[in-house]
DNA sequence: ATCAAAATCATGGAAAAAGGGGATAGCCGC
DNA sequence: GCGGCTATCCCCTTTTTCCATGATTTTGAT
């Protein structure tokens, strides 16, 4: 029984990157790629891959969201996040939506042959870099923000004032205001710079 | 006589996917590839690739030094830009550093190897997403910033008030407001949120 | 030595953000 | 059905930033 193996990222790189790495791996049957969100909830209509290698940063919707879906419609699938970067809100984000392994694209062919291995045991895969992230850096530090925040973290980051986003997102300026106390407390800064630094620093933007 | 073609990219995948697209192309030999700057410098002393494609991030070095290292010892040699982002600043850095070339990692097959046929004449090739950026933001050059200036916009980046700098600097509070208005007018920000952002953005922070 | 740029300081006012209180309604999980 | 989280809204005060306009001294390069 060969281990049907579905591809998503945005890059056409990486796509032909592993499929020149498996496809001549005799366990691994390569169903197919998608280069975004959508083609993948298609492909996954008519097919079911044991594994999908998901990227964290896809066109039209974040990864993070689409591994939510798919776990939730499809919970026999294992997923693998797979990005360039090691960062831990990442990395938590990916787990927690449902991801059972995390591998960072530098990562070398028997690397990812061992994270395919592991996860379909059921198993946890996280490449070595991103289990170092876990240990040191104590989770409270990455902040858990809500929907909200999010989208008023990156009009503050663009330039507007509170009217102005209250005017944008049609709430009352007080309202930003809470979301922006908010934001600072979370982020632990004092003031917007810092603010918009530590969430850069943080990938947020 | 087939085109000689090196790669850098810290990527393990990325190399893959480029090797594999590239491999069975009847004018491209492929010289080789390189995990980062300092392998990439060393296989240049003994070699003379046609056109290098050069990844933006690099572990050791980042690639707009390692482009502009390159360019002066081996004027020969045609660097293509190789990035997830299309960030006005990497491009305009990398080509100000000697590249001729900047494509995205989504590109195809197709454009990477017209990219490299455009380079081989001495041309430029910019992918799409890129050229459209070097349209739309032509205001967005990089500010020129003076001694203290550079130290105020650090200390703004580390949260710091008007008056804490002040004191830290042991000059008035009022300096301090018009070294930030004129920070302000060289980024062209309307306040610290933009400012920042910008700031880290053309790598000052 | 001269000219330009940089760094320094000031006044006064407007706008925005930060800090401290609260309050209400909806939703979800246990 | 209760507690917790989210999102919404309001008050008030203080601090900080932004804007306009002007000036003096220091420094650097030709």
């Amino acid at each position: 029984m060969r281990t049907g193996v579905f591809i998503v990222d945005d890059h056409f790189l990486v796509i032909e990157g592993i499929r020149s790495m498996l496809s001549d791996e005799a366990g691994i049957d390569l169903m197919g790629h998608a280069y975004n969100a959508e083609a993948c909830l298609t492909f996954l209509q008519h097919h079911q891959p044991d594994v999908i290698l998901m990227d964290i940063n896809l066109g039209d919707m974040s990864g993070i969201d689409l591994c939510r879906q798919v776990t939730e419609k499809y919970p026999a699938v294992r997923i693998i996040g797979l990005s360039s970067y090691k960062q831990l809100s990442f990395i938590t984000q990916m787990l927690s939506s449902g991801a059972l392994g995390y591998v960072l694209k530098n990562a070398t062919k028997q690397e990812i042959l061992s994270a395919i291995d592991l996860v379909l045991q059921g198993r946890q895969y996280l490449s070595l870099e991103a289990s170092e992230m876990m240990k040191n850096t104590q989770t409270d530090d990455v902040p858990v923000l809500t929907r909200r925040e999010t989208e008023v973290l990156h009009l503050i980051a663009n330039g507007l004032t509170n009217a102005e986003m209250a005017a944008q997102l049609f709430v009352s300026p007080t309202t930003i205001d809470t979301h922006r106390k908010h934001l600072l407390e979370k982020f632990n800064a004092r003031n917007t710079a810092i603010l918009i630094r530590r969430a850069i620093d943080l990938r947020f933007i």
